[in-house]
DNA sequence: GTAATCACCTACTTTTTAGTTAGTTATTGA
DNA sequence: TCAATAACTAACTAAAAAGTAGGTGATTAC
């Protein structure tokens, strides 16, 4: 058992597990990685689902954790940009990974990702 | 959007979190993958704090997935010996990763769990 | 013959996670 | 000036995930 921030995990797959495990966590890290769209709205429209209350909650457990960050474009109107950490940078192997894990997966059921990909949307 | 086995994903990202995603099938799979014991009974003592549902529950699952499978070892008293499928070890550099990004957080926060691994129990 | 072990399963409850709806402050554009 | 947009927040509800407690059938160990 390690204990670390008021927490027990079991071994280190469950330490990284509690910072990037959950729905969304992930597939914010993915989109701040691979795509260059970094404002809230951003993350509005490109993750489809995602309701305000997920994603502001899980953004900010994010920022606590380190692995992103964010600048403040603007105070007066409220213009921020999102951005990995040199923490959330060095997930970039997992996050190749586990999207090209997917897609191969889809190619198994017959899935063409990227050759359909403008069908995804 | 894509469809597939009845449910709806965002990405390749959410396929593969669909089918590792959750709080232990991870823990279960890297389990599988870096020791070599693997009855019902080995996952109870190795996975501290999973309760019998949960794992009864996940094993199916991944079992359903194709990630893991079984071999009967005995019927009438029943003996089982769960193993990685090709699916599942396809997997293998996603726990590494995770386990080795865990061991360097664990680092970053001054927790060596490589020296102390006799600690963790 | 009694207890212990193994590999589960079932019903039920609790906790956690996620969704809904609405509201805030501030700005720009028509 | 009225609607729209951006970046949130808060209260409340619903759904999903996980935990608890107990039970099964079969075997071996004492």
């Amino acid at each position: 058992m390690i204990a670390l921030n008021e927490k027990i995990y079991t071994c280190p797959v469950d330490v990284t597990l509690g910072l990037i495990g959950g729905k969304w966590k992930l597939l914010i890290l993915f989109h701040l990685y691979y795509f260059t769209k970094k404002s809230y709205k951003d993350f509005r429209t490109n993750l489809p689902g995602i309701s305000e209350k997920m994603l502001s909650q899980q953004l900010k457990e994010l920022e606590r954790d380190k692995l992103i960050a964010k600048n403040q474009l603007s105070i007066k109107p409220n213009r921020v940009e999102y951005f990995l950490t040199e923490r959330g940078q060095s997930l970039g192997p997992l996050y190749e990974f586990i999207s090209k894990w997917g897609i191969d997966y889809l190619m198994e059921n017959n899935i063409d990702y990227i050759k359909d990909q403008h069908l995804y949307k």
